[in-house]
RNA sequence: GGGGGCGUAGCUCAAUUGGUUAGAGUACCGGACUGUCGAUCCGGUGGUUGCGGGUUCGAUUCCCGUCGCCCUCGCCA
């Protein structure tokens, strides 16, 4: 239908006669003259409806709306001299309209896709084919596409090989809840949709195919946020006769190129390493904003000789004092400023409460609660801390959890609110290490860290008989602006292995025959040593994009409540549904 | 499940201590206008203040409940 795309008309093409098609993005009718800018996702186009090309042609003209769809044919020309519109790249030209189509009329939009200001995030869910048109929405779809492409093409090169993993699965009860299918041949099983292609990309490697990546989309029925969305998609990835070091380098290769291409950026390789410990103890927790500092700073041991009961006692109790330097914020924060940062961690994070000093120009700590310290231990303290007169401190003391929390939470707080850092600047890094359990607080004993085919270091395999908390796994987490952007591991593919580990965590058996028997089974049959990642293509695009939801990175995201509020899903179904898959609902 | 924020015209927002007919910009409709590009000018339509209840002489405003959206803790191997 059309000979052009509205975003490429350029001088070259003036004197061409060209058929364009699109949107009505705005009109400005002059009586005599009008003017249409037509939009389609490459740009938009003036065009113009004037007398010289009959007064039916402006009469049609005056009855188009916005975002009436039309197909406009007519000659390029340059636009007169003081008319043209740099903001626009195809505006050195305009198309002078001899013919007009209304291919289909559209009801008034509720929001204009041009529209300065953004609409409700509801309402553009709601309308979201209007929402999609927008061109910022447009600029990231595209975006994840070049992205995607990139890593397919990227992994292609290398030899991987796209492998699709069944959709419908069986339930597994570790990890997050699943989202379950009725099976209506089988009445009253249920298939249960993939949290992560994990075993089958496993039982891959057993059948030889020592490269695997997959672009997967994947589904964990827990509560969202603004990063996390109830289905998502993973770049999967799986590979043989490698070690964490291989992994851990292409996707170095990985994440280098696409900053290279998508943002221009050079990134120097090998991306930083972090160990667990490390990133709880400078910054209390395992995906640390790295592109600030005020990190943690332990003064457990000067605590430890306080009157301060507070400090005292948290540190007699076997917990910590920690805490954080807001360098020369002193005066950003009042005394109520600082009521709201402590309601804020004793609420989000189980702090007891929050101690604070303010630095005056003496350098000496002020505070209602300095006068619970000796001043020689006040300005010890102080050191430690690196205070200089105008710095607000911050100290929290209770179990090394809660401080790691609340810490975390307010140094996250504090970068945001302070501006302590480039919202623009990209900082990636690994961080590794991860301990191979975390106590089960439900249950008692342990439960796994990442999940339970986890291989310990091998420098940590006895500790696993000895010291299961101090076991070290071969893990590894691509961290990016303080989000977990992937993580992986190296698998066990020992049987024995297997068996002490599944020991520890609880899964006897019968249990783990019963769940994962089949990968067990495979195992047995000439299992390579091998591991992965699974990195999220939501967050990666999220972060590339500069945004920070990634239901902006989505094209069709749900709501908090995991709805859908263009097409009402989820929703309820027929009787009849329900009674071929033998389901009955309570109160039915 | 817990904490917090928001909900007023199609949209973005305002409305004094609880007080007269709930306003503005924009969109929409009508009119004028031959070079605009956020066009301009004139006129107009448009409201169950999310919903339900309560307090009050009087509620957009205060209270309770409920629904929706967002942030967050728990949760997310």
């Amino acid at each position: 239908m059309r000979t052009h795309t509205c975003g490429e008309l350029r001088l070259d093409n003036v004197g061409q006669e060209v058929t364009l098609c699109g949107w009505v993005d705005m009109y400005r009718d002059f009586g005599g003259v009008l003017f249409v800018d037509l939009r389609d996702r490459y740009g938009k186009t003036q065009v113009v409806f004037a007398p010289e090309g009959g007064k039916e042609l402006v009469d049609a003209a005056c009855a188009l709306r916005s975002e009436f769809v039309v197909l406009v044919r007519g000659k390029v020309a340059p636009r007169p001299e003081g008319t043209v519109n740099p903001k626009l790249d195809t505006g050195a030209v305009e198309v002078r309209a001899e013919h007009l189509e209304i291919l289909n009329k559209a009801l008034t939009p509720p929001f204009q896709p041009s529209a300065k200001e953004l609409p409700g995030e509801d309402l553009r869910l709601k309308h979201r084919y209007i929402d999609l048109r927008r061109p910022e929405m447009q600029r990231t779809v595209l975006l994840r596409h070049r992205m995607v492409k990139m890593m397919r093409d990227y992994f292609d090169a290398l030899g991987f090989v796209e492998v699709e993993t069944p959709m419908l699965g069986r339930s597994t009860p570790e990890g997050a809840r699943d989202y379950l299918v009725p099976s209506r041949v089988q009445p009253g099983t249920f298939y249960a949709l993939p949290q992560s292609p994990q075993l089958y990309k496993q039982i891959l490697m057993v059948a030889g195919y020592d490269r695997y990546v997959q672009v997967a989309r994947c589904f964990r029925d827990e509560d969202l946020r603004a990063d996390r969305q109830p289905e998502f998609t993973q770049m999967d990835v799986e590979m043989s006769f490698i070690n964490a070091e291989d992994i851990i380098g292409i996707i170095d290769g990985l994440v280098a190129r696409l900053a290279k291409d998508v943002l221009g950026l050079e990134i120097k390789l090998p991306l930083p390493r972090m160990s667990y410990d490390e990133a709880m103890n400078r910054f209390g927790h395992d995906a640390p904003d790295l592109r600030f500092g005020m990190e943690l700073i332990d003064v457990s041991d000067l605590a430890a000789k306080a009157e301060f009961k507070v400090f005292r006692g948290a540190v007699e109790a076997g917990g910590r004092v920690r805490g954080i330097n807001a360098k020369g914020a002193a005066d950003r924060y009042s005394r109520k400023g600082i009521d709201e940062l402590t309601a804020y961690i004793v609420e989000n994070f189980g702090a007891k409460g929050l101690v604070f000093f303010k630095v005056e120009s003496d350098g000496k700590l002020a505070s209602p609660s300095a006068k619970n310290f000796a001043p020689e231990l006040l300005a010890e303290i102080g050191r430690r801390m690196e205070a200089a007169p105008g710095d607000l401190l911050l100290l929290v003391a209770d179990k090394f959890e809660t401080t790691c929390k609340a810490l975390y939470g307010l140094r996250k707080r504090l970068g945001a609110e302070l501006k302590l850092y480039d919202p623009a600047t990209m900082n990636f890094s690994w961080i590794v290490e991860f301990p191979m359990f975390a106590p089960d607080t439900e249950e008692g004993g342990w439960t796994a860290m990442h999940h339970p085919f986890t291989a310990p270091r091998p420098q940590d395999r006895k500790l696993l008989e000895t010291d299961p908390q101090a076991c070290r796994a071969q893990a590894y987490d691509l961290v990016i602006n303080g989000y977990e952007a992937g993580g992986g591991t190296i698998r066990i593919h020992d049987q024995e292995l297997q068996q002490q580990v599944f020991g520890l965590l609880g899964i006897d058996a019968a249990k783990a025959r019963e769940r994962f028997g089949f990968l067990l089974d495979a195992l047995q049959y000439g299992a390579p040593p091998h591991g992965g990642i699974a990195l999220g293509v939501d967050r990666l695009v999220m972060l590339f994009a500069g945004l920070d939801s990634i239901r902006d990175v989505i094209a069709f995201p749900k709501t908090q409540r995991a709805t859908d509020l263009m097409t009402g899903a989820p929703g309820q179904v027929d009787d009849k549904q329900l009674r071929e898959l033998g389901i009955k609902l309570p109160g039915k």
